[in-house]
DNA sequence: AATAAAAATGGACAATCATCCATTTCACGG
DNA sequence: CCGTGAAATGGATGATTGTCCATTTTTATT
């Protein structure tokens, strides 16, 4: 049966309206100026709204990060779905995946480190707004033990080089955030895959596709 | 002559005191945290002292940041004083102080990144927020045109080469506001020069010092 | 249509905010 | 040791904040 009520699609709707209506204001205005009534006057709700949804300002403010934390990995997901298994086509889908415009735009980037910037002061934050988490270490260490299984000390090899890749992009992304007009996809790209092949010089070229 | 007097002592004193507290509750609550009230408890001085060293509250913020700032690159010029002249030498200064704990520690990177989080909705702040702005991009491009001097297209291998140390020196510096606990000075400090190593086999070994 | 239950509204509330300024305290030359 | 001008104080003020809840509107059922 579970028959779905016009009322509860209605309701998932307007937490939806919520959550985006909170990344945006956190977008524009940071954290602190992410005020309960900017946020509902760009959701167009109303004030008791925040109240009914998510008890109050602050589980609004996390599912919001979960929520993009959430748009992160289905992103990953898509590229890793359309991509070839071996370890290279895996590594040049997660990084592709990083930097593509659909999570690496001035919204979400802004709101990012909007939540990052509080998430050692407000503990609750922290948790979703490390995007770059354990689940994307394991994936990217999996694919550079294959690349490295030849070599000396494959594992400690492996580990460095996902350590190195995240840290990586994380820097190509405060380099988004901070010179959004100077910043060039495809050359931060190149960059990753230029660092990535001086490491691993069988398995990558420094040609961009 | 110029005599200083008490006064003007105990008014600089008091200026640095509310930029430290500025800094000190910034990292522990956030910009959003960051209360008028908060601060001057801290600095234990009275509410009228923001407005009179710096007009409001805003000043007070942006010239926390510049300090931040200037701490940094102090912190660079001590070390490369102190490196040889020769571009390895350079830039193993370069690193080795970005990642030092006069810098990369608790207090300033959580400051850093509660200023960096508000940068895109305060104008203000942007322009402090970035640590590793051109002066340290050239400095970096300058000791890689060296080394690269005998290489394909030694200019554009330089500057891919300073753009992706940056990148990963920031993104060690997310690594450790975000796992402070697992985070490791050496094994970041080893993973940096490994990539480097890898792009410029000749002047680099993998040993840290 | 009528009725009950659920959802949504938005004004009221106390708490907190940054700022201001009348008052007090201090430093220093005479 | 006094007098003067600058420095420092901290309570008062109005604006803004998040939360709450009595009322209205909408939805589902009879």
């Amino acid at each position: 049966m579970s028959v779905i009520s016009g009322n509860q699609i209605k309701k998932k709707r307007h937490r939806q309206q919520l959550v985006d209506a909170t990344i945006e204001t956190v977008s524009e205005f940071g954290i602190a100026g992410a005020s309960v009534t900017r946020i509902i006057t760009r959701a167009k709700l109303s004030r008791g709204m925040i109240h009914l949804h998510f008890d109050n300002k602050e589980h609004l403010l996390i599912e919001a990060a979960r929520h993009m934390s959430d748009v992160y990995y289905a992103q990953l997901e898509t590229f890793l779905r359309s991509a070839g298994t071996n370890a290279s086509d895996r590594l040049r889908a997660l990084i592709s995946a990083d930097l593509s415009d659909k999570i690496l735009n001035p919204k979400t980037v802004n709101a990012w480190f909007a939540f990052r910037g509080e998430a050692r002061s407000h503990n609750s934050f922290a948790k979703h707004s490390d995007t770059r988490d354990d689940a994307l270490r394991q994936m990217f260490i999996q694919a550079y033990r294959e690349l490295a299984k030849d070599r000396n000390e494959p594992d400690a090899l492996a580990r460095d080089a996902a350590h190195g890749t995240i840290a990586l992009l994380e820097g190509m992304w405060a380099d988004y955030l901070l010179h959004p007009d100077a910043f060039n996809r495809n050359t931060a790209k190149r960059i990753v895959f230029r660092f990535i092949s001086a490491l691993f010089p069988v398995n990558f070229d420094t040609t961009v596709n």
